[in-house]
DNA sequence: AATTTTAACAAAACCGGTTTAACGATAGAA
DNA sequence: TTCTATCGTTAAACCGGTTTTGTTAAAATT
């Protein structure tokens, strides 16, 4: 491998030379400049990422943190990574993909600071430990999702306002005349899990009118797959709770369990069974038959912020905390109707 | 900033032992090792991921790169991205995103090696300089599609059967009686709108039979968005050549494209205009009335051969070269038809 | 003309780890 | 008892860059 030693040698200047042509920081005459990048074109030369960064200590890379055991990225994460992904192309940033599970991170031999700048982190946890790890080690970071109240004026954050978008789509549901829920939550220790919940217990308990019943589960951390719990969960709740005529999901994949449960039940949606989504565009959409209703969370805006906030934090020392609120819309296909009074939940 | 000088001091030893104690590529006795990590534990120490790789000569980093301006990650990247990032998981490996453009890359002050052991590269060019850049550097590649014949056989590869699938659903739309095509291709230069067009044509060319005639229209570089592409394409294409009664898009978004035109310039499909992808589940499902006959990709699947691939390349020296070939599944819902003889073509 | 400033570069120290060579102590072998 | 291995450790060299300090010649100031 060629390194600035032989383009020094080559040139017959000093390496600090060589350094300076190549990081513009310091003026070197035309001509050594010239000759300098000859020599290195010549021998194939580019200057070693490692050792810049060591030296400089900054990577212009952005790490982009996602917990959970074999992970998958989900047509959320998706849309939220093209977001950031366009805020580092303007910006010259690279962006690491960090799902490595704790137990290896956890290993003597492998632990070590991480190679970015700064990072952002994806889901927070009530109790989210990477939080005060960053916090301690000075890293910045931006958070997707609310952290603890703990947090709440100690890292910068980016989110929807769930508790506020759950009230609404919750009060959509009660207007169609439906007061026996099943909601279908993110697992529990998970910040949005709580605000959802928060959002749909209090629009129920505003709506007053009558007596509203519901059954909250959350989704054990256990379980891998969405598609599963959702299925299971349907599958086990309508048959306890036949009143149920209207279920929450967390998300599409959650929602499409549902809709298969329901099949197997014998259940119409949403004749029988409206059926609402957290969720962006679904990658499962052609199995849904009728189309789901649902809020657009806006992942990829959720993303731009949340690099802009971030690489913003990185170019100034003053470490200001910045909260923003990305703005969700319904939309209105046609897995949620009014409820049937005649059948009205007594699906059996 | 805590250094290995530091924790050595606070424990007595030197530098080499602590770092002994943590890359334990050298026996250090329990005691020591002890208080090495106690104290570590108590200075917040954490090893320099920056250092230690410009000592070990590796990163345990995979690069995913993905050429193009302003690019967008689709439904496909997604997957295969999944299938990267398992392997990934699996080995300890962290992914690092490249996407920046590359006038920002040749900027004199930007040029640098790239921070990673290897590299999965996306979407191979005829004549891609990636390829004989890391070929001159030595640094391990992997591409997912075919390279051009000059590096067949000095790269591995993952690759689809992209001549013989879009064969096999060529034949399929020939024997539902299409004879007049809109193939909407990938840009040109890519080596995989090639091999699709050679399916296409072999399999016209056998088929014989009649004389069949076709549009094949390159997605220029200038246009960004494959919908935009889709539509304008379809549109004037149509309006030009009215006896064609079958599209093959590239992908779900060209294909939607051409579903608008259709609705556009009033024909209905499948009935008098079939629409083909080359294209995984799609994002936009909710958009497709009625939903799109296509192929399964299998992208996960590419994901996961390549990063295999690429990470045992980087344990052995020896440097073989490995061709795989992921299978196909034609994915048949309603978006082909018979071609209908009445009014076949006929649309004004 | 003498003095100060500036430009352009070299030499050496430094970034924070790893690794090699050397060494003393203990254990086993001759 | 002496010799040789082995173990655990240290000191110094090294990875490939950047940066500070110092030097020299030319330009600018007085």
């Amino acid at each position: 491998m060629t390194t600035i030693a032989d383009v020094a040698k080559a040139t017959g200047v000093s390496k600090g030379t060589v350094s300076s042509v190549f990081s513009k920081k310091r003026p070197i005459s035309k001509e050594v400049t010239e000759r300098v990048l000859e020599a290195a074109r010549a021998l194939n030369y580019k200057p070693n990422y490692w050792a810049r960064s060591l030296a400089n200590k900054s990577t212009r890379i952005l790490g982009l943190n996602i917990p959970g055991e074999k992970f998958k990225f989900s047509q959320f994460h998706l849309s939220l990574m093209n977001g950031v992904l366009r805020v580092c192309y303007d910006h010259g940033y690279r962006l690491l993909v960090n799902t490595l599970p704790q137990t290896f991170l956890d290993r003597v031999e492998n632990i070590s600071s991480d190679p970015v700048d700064g990072e952002i982190i994806l889901d927070p946890e009530a109790d989210d430990l990477r939080i005060e790890d960053r916090l301690n080690r000075e890293v910045p970071i931006v958070l997707v999702g609310r952290p603890s109240k703990a947090y709440d004026n100690r890292v910068s954050y980016v989110d929807n306002d769930n508790v506020g978008m759950t009230g609404q789509i919750t009060r959509y549901l009660l207007e169609l005349g439906h007061r026996n829920f099943l909601f279908l939550n993110a697992p529990k220790h998970r910040t949005v899990a709580s605000d959802r919940e928060l959002g749909f217990l209090t629009a129920c308990q505003e709506f007053g009118m009558e007596q509203t019943s519901h059954q909250i589960v959350h989704k054990p951390d256990t379980i891998n797959s969405s598609l599963d719990f959702g299925y299971e969960t349907t599958l086990a709740t309508l048959r306890k709770m036949p009143e149920i005529s209207a279920i929450i999901a967390d998300s599409d994949t959650m929602a499409l369990g549902a809709y298969k449960a329901a099949q197997k039940l014998g259940i119409q949606i949403p004749e029988q069974l409206s059926v609402f989504a957290f969720s962006d565009d679904s990658v499962f959409s052609p199995e849904f038959t009728p189309p789901l209703t649902g809020v657009r969370l806006n992942a990829e805006q959720l993303g731009i912020e949340a690099a802009t906030i971030l690489i913003e934090q990185l170019k100034k020392e003053a470490k200001t905390i910045n909260r923003t609120i990305v703005p969700t819309e319904m939309i209105i296909r046609s897995s949620c109707a009014h409820r049937n009074i005649e059948m009205g939940g007594n699906h059996s």
